[in-house]
Formats: structure tokens, C-alpha cells, sequence
DNA sequence: TGACAGCATGTTTACGTAAACATGACGGCG
DNA sequence: CGCCGTCATGTTTACGTAAACATGCTGTCA
């Protein structure tokens, strides 16, 4: 391949890029023509585009995307602000974001905050205003962005996930309470006397409502309402918790906010004893794709997160074909229970 | 806020985005002064600084990247191509791969593959092009792209993670073989006679290596090569493979290819009265979170997914600064046995 | 036959930024 | 006192694309 010698660029770095100008020339039309075969644009004769076709080819020409955002004053993308992409669900309503993303044309931007600082989250809402997005999704607890500070750039659309911000922004989320709801009315259903709760984070949104849920479901079916574990999502705090739990049958049964913290509590009674679910029944939130092949297999909530995802890019894109600013609301995607085998009626 | 007359874009929709001219007529300098302060070049008075700063605070002026990205030919952006999000390491990964990008001011975008076949990965590759995205790293089983027609775009760099194409792209890996290595060895030393093997799907480069070095460490220690068990990553699978293998003392070691597998031999050996360790040992591989809490907790081999993101994002970064082409040749992360509850030596 | 519609294609311009070059004022030194 | 270097700032231009407008040719119908 021969360098380019037109080029009026003077020493130094060559030009890699192959623009719409080089297609031209070589297949002796204006650019123009070049950019209507590009865009399937109609009033090209086919010998024509044949043709540019052809120098396209040979030259390998792509798109140049900075070019064409910036005559759209569009980015076709969408930026994703989380915490982690480790925690459960995280990862797979990414996932489902950037697929239908994908399928709707539009990319996908991770910006990961390492540690959910004000500060941080803060930076990142200023970086991402210098970012070539288009609209922004918000996986987190959204009490970290509204001290009044954070101001978001005007012309970029928001959907938060797992937040009670749903007066202020466009609000995507997992019905919690329904589903909290849900396993505790089928511990009770059983007839377990009372359900104890492992609770997820203190300052998380989702383990907030599914405990006030707990709570609530118990105080209308008028039992006593144990005193809550305080848990961090983790396995290990769920053993933790599982250690200190009440022997049957002061504690026949356990609510988990989430099912690594299950996962803890099956050890922890394995390890004290305890027959699950004959002496003490279990159950989860998530249903992760393992919880099947728990020892016993796992009672627990089921999460459509691919559900979520697919909502916050239609509401997304729904901002951004409109032009509207956010609609504030809250969107909730239904929960299941999954009943297997950690749960059965207590046997004293 | 009032809507600019000056504006000659006539009817519609008006404009949104504050430019540097608009932040130069309020602060009564010319563009490129802003220009300079918006970049902290040196040469500006600071008293005109001040104005320019207070005219851009007015009126919300952010930049923008996509004119930025023409200007520089730059997008400072991070490409990962990637099958799913939701396998074990593959999240772990890319949340590393965002948060190095974005200390190093590199954004991230995914590139999602629905179903690996060769088209779709072809589509992936092809969208690339028109993608801004200046590196890309892809996270796949590499034989899915080397039919010989996917064409890498030029000028964009490449780092591939789970391959063996290692001759012709620079690529980034777990020690897989070292690995599985340590784990057949962990089971021998123990004084198994033999170690089973449940591997990940045959398609898997990862999956093909563990099982290679599995096979090895036998071969070299002269031992009987059992037949392998073919699993597929999922927890199912290995339960599958637990319900079949044989009874102790036939079998008294089994490597399981990955975790999940692992989780699911030991339901399947709980369920067949077969006590993990003292009947059978299993090891695993990739030390997920929850591995600790199995039960017993899980002997495994450790991976370091964010070393291995973390890598991928240096070799991009290389590559984009010194405007190099892929060095060929694989760089490996190794990995660390972590002895846990499922290890023991043989009670026969 | 001539005017005009319709169509393929070319030309101009703008998007927002920043490098390169131009300008002009001021101060120091011969 | 005048020349020139330095420094703050302004002006021009290019990056690649595509809309808007311009051009020129062909064929049709009055």
C-alpha cells in the first residue's frame, strides 16, 4: 500500500482514515454521492452506485461516527452509570440494556463508579455531560445524587434503576415490595407463626422496601415481627446471620433479601444442625441462575431484570426520539415465587 | 430561559447545546480563548480566564466530544465485543476493563452478541467499523472469528481475552492450564488415585485447556485417564454429571471446569448420600463469591478477572498511543489454588 | 418545437473544536 | 529612541458528514 502523497498533511503521523472524499475521488463523483450511497438514500443510479460501492470497497471505507454525530447532533448511545457490575442482577440488566440497545442501533457506555461517593457520582454526572451520549441510565441507589448539587446537563435524558426517586425522574424497577410480599405470605401460608429477615444493605434502596414489605405483610397478618439481620448482600454476612438465628422453634422460619445471603443461611444451619427446610425454611430474592442447585434447592423471588433492562432503554429512547425531558413515574416489573425445596411447613 | 434570536436555524427544534462561539460572545473574547481555557492551555490573562469561566458556568457550556473526536481523530473510547455478561468472569472483566478505561479517560462500549453465530459476530465487527471506538477488546472464543472473512477495520486495535489466537492478535488469559494443573495436583497430592474431570462446552478454549491439563497432570503422573464428563458451564450440568459418575472407590476426586459445575456436583452427591469430602473430594475453578459458602465450601482455583481486565485495558492503551499494530503473542494472569471444606484425602 | 417537470449529480455550507498562523501591544536593551 | 522579542488574543482553516440548494440533462406534452 502506497502512501497517500496528495494529502497536504505535512510530515509526521499519516492519515489512517479513508473519508468520503477519498471514495469520491476514486470513483470520479462528488462526495455527495458518495454520502447518499452511504445512507441508502434514493437518486443514485445503479451503475453509480455500483461504482462508489466498488471504490468503497477498495479503499475500505468506514463511516467516520464523530462526523456524523456531529452534523446529527446525535451519538446513537447510551450511557450506563452503576456501582458495580458485580452485584446479582447488575450484570444481566446490563446485558439486556446493551442487547436491545443493540437492536435498536444505539451503543452502550459503561461508566463504573468505584466508590459511591458524592464525589464520585458527582464526577461522573460531569464526565459523562462531556460524554457522547445520548441518554443516561442510573443503576443505583439514587439517594447518592440528589443533594441538590448534581446538576444534569440539559439535553440528556435520565432513567433511573432501583430508586425511589420516581417524583423527579423516570424510574425503572423490580416490583420489591410485591415480591418481599410474596415470600413472606408463603412462609405464612405454610404456617410458620412469624418469618425472620436478613436484611440487604442499610442504605440500599431494594433492601429497604423488601424489609418495610416483610414488615408489613407480617404486622396485617397481625404476628410478631422479629428483629430484622442486618446483612450485606454478601454470602458471608448471611452466614453470619444464620449463626445467630433462634433454634426452632423460635425460628422455624428466614426471609433473605437477596440468595447469596441464602446461600449463607443454608451453610450456617448445615453447620449448627439444622435440617433445611424441616427444621427451618428458607427463602430468597433473585433467583440467580445456581440457586436451583443449592442445597436444598432454593425458594426465592424471581427477578426479571432482563425485563428491566429492555424497560430503560424503551424509556430511553422514548426520551430521546421525543425530545421530552424525563417523565417522572415509577415503571415496576412483576416478581414470581419460585417455590423449591428450602421451604415446607414447620414440624413442630 | 429565553429562546436565542440570534440563532439563524429556522422553525423547529431549536438548539440545545451551548457551543464554545456562544460562550465566546457572552464572555466578549473570540472562540479559540475559550478554546484555551477549556483545555488548561497555558497563555491566557486570568482575568479573561474568570469571564470565561463565569460565561461558560452561565450558560451550562459542556463540550462537545463528538467534535472534539472529528478534531483528534480520537474517540477515547474502549470497545468490548462479548457473548454474554452474565457468565461468571466475563462481568468481573469488563467491570475492571471500565474502571481502568475510565481512570485512563477512556469510556467503554459494549458490543453485545446475541447468539455467537458467525454472521452475527461478522455484524459485530462490521458495526465496529462505524462504531467510534478506538480499541476494541473482545471477549469470545476466538475460533468464532477466524473463518477468514471477518476483516478488522484499520486502525483499530485489538486485544482478545479466552483464546488461543495468540499467533495473530495480542491476547490477555487466565493460566487456564496452570490452573487446572494446580487442582488435579491439589487431589493427587491429597492421595487420590485418579481425579474425574466434568469440562465446561467443547467450543470453549478455556473448557479445551482445562480439560488438556487435566489430562497432562494424569498422564504424567501415570494415572488412569477417566473418561471426561461433558458439562456446559451451567449448575445443571454438573448435577447431571454428579448423578452418573461413579460410587467411591471408583471415584473418590472430581475437577469440575468451573464453579457453578462444582455447585451442582455437590447437590447431586448430598442428594445421593455421598458426603463431600469424605466420599468424594470436587474441586472447581474460578472462586466465585459464593464459593466459600457451598456446602462444604468449595475448594477451587482462583482467577484474577480484574488482573485480567486490567491487562487488556494496558495492552489497548499501548497499542492506541504508540499507534502500533497487535503485537502478537498471550499474556497470562496466573491463578492460585484456594484449599477450602470439598478437599480431603481418600477414606478408602 | 419549446417549455418544463423530473431526476441524477454537483456545490455550498454548517456542525463544534483546536491547531496553526496572524496581529498588536508592551517592555527591555542596544 | 527605535527595534525586536514576548505574550495575550484574534483569525483562518480543517476535521468528515449530509442537508439544502444549484445545475444540467432527458424526455414529454401542448
Amino acid at each position: 500500500m502506497v502512501e497517500r502523497g496528495g494529502s497536504g498533511v505535512p510530515g509526521g503521523r499519516r492519515k489512517q482514515r479513508v473519508s468520503m472524499a477519498d471514495v469520491a475521488k476514486l470513483a470520479g463523483v462528488s462526495s455527495q454521492t458518495v454520502s447518499r450511497v452511504s445512507n441508502g438514500h434514493p437518486g443514485v443510479i445503479s451503475s453509480t452506485r455500483e461504482q462508489v460501492l466498488a471504490a468503497m470497497r477498495e479503499l475500505g471505507y468506514r463511516p467516520n461516527s464523530a462526523a456524523r454525530a456531529l452534523r446529527y447532533g446525535q451519538f446513537n448511545t447510551i450511557g450506563v452509570i452503576l456501582f458495580s457490575l458485580s452485584s446479582t442482577g447488575n450484570s444481566r440488566t446490563v446485558e439486556a440494556i446493551a442487547t436491545h440497545a443493540a437492536a435498536e442501533g444505539y451503543a452502550t457506555t459503561l461508566i463504573p463508579i468505584d466508590v459511591p461517593t458524592q464525589d464520585n457520582v458527582l464526577g461522573a454526572f460531569t464526565r459523562m455531560g462531556e460524554l457522547a451520549v445520548d441518554a443516561v441510565i442510573v443503576i443505583m441507589e439514587i439517594h447518592l445524587l440528589d443533594t441538590g448539587t448534581v446538576q444534569l446537563p440539559p439535553g440528556v435524558h435520565v432513567v433511573v434503576v432501583d430508586s425511589d426517586a420516581g417524583d423527579r425522574y423516570s424510574v425503572v424497577d423490580t416490583d420489591q415490595a410485591d415480591g418481599a410480599r410474596k415470600a413472606v405470605r408463603h412462609l405464612l401460608d405454610l404456617g410458620h407463626r412469624t418469618v425472620w429477615h436478613v436484611t440487604g444493605p442499610q442504605e440500599s434502596f431494594a433492601g429497604q422496601r423488601r424489609a418495610q414489605a416483610w414488615r408489613a405483610v407480617l404486622g396485617e397478618a397481625g404476628r410478631p415481627v422479629p428483629p430484622a439481620l442486618y446483612g450485606d448482600w454478601s454470602a458471608a454476612s448471611g452466614y453470619e446471620a444464620g449463626l445467630v438465628l433462634p433454634e426452632p422453634p423460635d425460628c422455624t422460619a428466614v426471609f433473605a433479601a437477596n440468595d447469596q445471603m441464602a446461600l449463607g443461611l443454608l451453610r450456617a444451619f448445615h453447620e449448627r444442625g439444622l435440617s433445611v427446610p424441616y427444621d427451618v425454611s428458607v427463602v430468597g430474592f433473585d433467583d440467580i441462575p445456581d440457586a436451583g442447585f443449592f442445597v436444598p434447592p432454593l425458594t426465592t423471588v424471581h427477578q426479571d431484570f432482563a425485563e428491566v433492562g429492555h424497560r430503560c432503554v424503551q424509556k430511553a429512547l422514548e426520551q430521546i426520539r421525543a425530545q421530552t425531558e424525563a417523565r417522572p413515574g415509577t415503571d415496576l416489573v412483576p416478581t414470581t415465587l419460585v417455590v423449591r425445596g428450602s421451604t415446607a411447613p414447620p414440624s413442630v
